[in-house]
DNA sequence: CAAAGTTCCTGCGAGC
DNA sequence: TGCTCGCAGGAACTTT
């Protein structure tokens, strides 16, 4: 569920539900997801006041008035459900997450993979869903933060101080794949799998296309760099809107809803005919660094 | 067989 | 020639 649109939704939802709440009590189910658990998680948060919900790169920021942070990263599987005081929780009751959801079965909140439980003081309930446990729940004190190793390597925010000057200077001399270099998150942060291929398409340019051939000479963005990097604000400013609408309607806090609200020009498209006006090519998948990259040969130029 | 993410290991090429 | 450094590519984690 997790590139920065869809984190960006869940981080909105939790900021509604928890600022000013206080934990009283929090449940661990396993010993950790993708590590352990810190030992001190529990004591940390129990009792502390949510002050603010922060979202760098796909990683949850949650600062507490002990002056500790929780970070939760949703990996690729993981999604809180909200349950609030009036609502009775209950497994049976809520099966499988919205059934026409092409992830349903990874994000369900089944009581299988629930590996997390906050409880706050107005009587409501967050649980944390997992199935594939690729997502990490840590706690770190506020002013340790910038010497994280999770975070002190990421690379820019999309739509705050990247640009093309910044995103020339980063990609001068790299030899590898563009697509390669949109997923890498010392190049820009937020961009995954789904919007690296979104972008590139709206931009018309291959996934293929050599990183260091978007760089003039003296070092100055081409106009294809330019055009990329307002394509990849862009796409995901449009999912940041289509997930914001969708938390509305829902109490749950879904990021899978932003995704399935917004229908993809070329991802999973694959021998599907290319969207583009006046393209008539057919969109492709190949395969890159082991993960699929769907691509109109036809208006993605090299 | 493939899946929305990230880290770590290996291997290769450049440069001293 | 040989060694080290850095980068690029691939495997691994897990469950459905």
């Amino acid at each position: 569920m997790p590139e920065l649109p869809e984190v960006e939704t869940v981080r909105s939802g939790l900021e509604q539900a928890w600022v000013g709440r206080t934990i009283i009590e929090v449940i661990l189910r396993r010993d950790g997801l993708r590590f352990p658990f810190p030992e001190n998680m529990v004591n940390v948060l129990t009792g502390a006041k949510v002050e603010s919900v922060r979202r760098r790169a796909k990683y949850l920021l949650i600062d507490t008035n002990n002056g500790y942070v929780f970070l939760s990263h949703l990996g690729m599987s993981g999604r809180y459900t909200l349950i609030t005081s009036s609502e009775v929780p209950s497994y049976s009751e809520h099966s499988a997450g919205p059934a026409h959801s092409k992830f349903g079965k990874l994000t369900g909140f089944d009581g299988r993979h629930d590996h997390m439980e906050f409880r706050f003081d107005d009587g409501s309930v967050a649980v944390y869903t997992d199935p594939r446990r690729f997502g990490i729940a840590d706690v770190f004190e506020r002013a340790e933060e910038p010497i994280q190793s999770l975070l002190e390597h990421l690379g820019p925010e999309p739509l705050e101080q990247w640009n093309a000057d910044d995103a020339a200077r980063r990609c001068q001399g790299k030899r590898s794949p563009i697509k390669t270099t949109l997923l890498d998150q010392r190049f820009v942060v937020g961009v995954g799998n789904i919007y690296a291929c979104e972008a590139l398409h709206r931009s018309g340019i291959s996934p293929t296309r050599m990183t260091y051939s978007l760089v003039r000479k003296n070092g100055k963005p081409t106009k294809d760099l330019t055009r990329l990097v307002k394509e990849v604000k862009e796409v995901l400013r449009a999912a940041i809107e289509v997930g914001g609408s969708t938390l509305n309607d829902f109490a749950a806090v879904d990021g899978t809803l932003g995704y399935f609200g917004h229908h993809f020009q070329v991802y999973d498209r694959e021998d599907g005919p290319c969207l583009k006006d006046g393209c008539n090519g057919t969109i492709e998948r190949i395969t890159q660094s082991n993960r699929s990259t769907f691509l109109c040969p036809r208006c993605q130029k090299k």
